[in-house]
DNA sequence: CCTATTATGTGACCACTTTCACAAGCCGCG
DNA sequence: CGCGGCTTGTGAAAGTGGTCACATAATAGG
């Protein structure tokens, strides 16, 4: 129980999750890791590797149940609670985060928003009034928040981060595209755009030669 | 030469050009692995065998040309020239990539847009024009697009990857959470920002119990 | 109740990635 | 010119994640 969980198995129970969700609707009431991997874009082996890591969900000779299923990954995500987020960074990717629906109904709610410009200070995005970087740390307390995401420019992302921390901060979702340093007991999430499409292009320069 | 690069591999090299391009305004015209493991968050001999992968750039006891290795690693990620994108959703994501000003100093251009919403569709966003759907295929051959970057509701995302793919696109950035299924030659990669904070609040609930 | 069928859970392999350690090479200085 | 310090490049070792195959268990049908 208590071996470590890599990364990428983790990603993957977050896309079975999605393909449960979808595979609802269609009322089915079980469902073999064949059908599951389908889905999720993997092996039936992946999929129940992965899952025997948390428990025996399964019956044999019939599959999974597809409701306890998605209680269970839930759980195991941590969806069976509310997270409270704060976003640091009101540009334009932060606010298509912050009205990101996929979020909200997740149980991730932006709670509160905090901006260096201050043409924005004060705004209202829907009902949470953009604060100024010098209130980070009193946003994160009020709100009891433990998720955050930056979505700053990076020359910023580093000091934020630590004040974030500091402040209560467990988790952080970086968008800016340089390494943070933080303790070791606090996860950090890198989405870093421009890499992504670097990827690709690398991959595209090495198919079709020079 | 021909050898497979792995994925990490990739993801790392676009981190060191990021590093190199921040220390690049500091002045220093060498730097040794070990200073590139620091900006790129890993360790000196990754690095090492990182670039080993591409040809021998450095020069022993003294460490890599800071310039010379940015050109390299350009030259090998495809950044050394222009790329056509086209943009397929108009949302608030899609919006917020448009503008994304790291695109298009990296030579990544979004040259159409496309959107299924009729109010969109016309309306001018800069210099380009949203187009309807049925005019995926058209904007990707005018502009000679080889990417396209998918950011639509999950149920469209597989039908316009295909219509993509068929049109001449070779690579896709996928900001849908699902698994596309394209021809094994088109690379895919996925963003899917509810997998990473879910990948966080399991590390959350992992560390502090319950 | 017994057998055939089906699908899980898991230990053993396999491939790949990272780390380690060190020989080889380069520069500067006396 | 030769020596000492420094840093790369790289084979070998260790570690990690993924695949395979099969024993195990549950169900359905007669």
């Amino acid at each position: 129980m208590s071996r470590r969980i890599s990364d990428s198995t983790i990603r993957r129970l977050s896309q079975y999750l999605r393909a449960l969700e979808r595979l609802e609707r269609s009322g089915a009431a079980t469902l073999s890791s064949e059908e599951l991997a389908e889905g999720g874009g993997t092996s039936a082996a992946q999929v129940r590797k992965d899952l025997s890591q948390f428990g025996s969900f399964g019956k044999r000779g019939l599959g999974y149940g597809l409701q306890e299923l998605i209680r269970r990954l839930k759980g195991i995500l941590g969806l069976n609670r509310e997270w409270n987020v704060v976003l640091v960074g009101a540009g334009r990717i932060g606010s298509a985060l912050f009205a990101y629906p996929n979020f909200a109904t997740r149980g991730y709610h932006c709670v509160a928003v905090v901006d260096a410009d201050p043409a924005k200070v004060g705004s209202l995005w829907g009902s949470v009034c953009i604060r100024p970087p010098c209130e980070l740390e009193a946003a994160i307390r009020e709100a009891e928040a433990e998720l955050v995401i930056l979505a700053v420019p990076p020359e910023a992302a580093q000091e934020m981060a630590e004040r974030a921390v500091a402040a209560g901060a467990r988790g952080i979702l970086n968008f800016a595209a340089v390494q943070l340093r933080v303790p070791p007991h606090v996860p950090v999430t890198n989405v870093n755009l421009v890499m992504e499409l670097e990827a690709l292009s690398f991959a595209l320069t090495q198919t079709q030669g020079v």
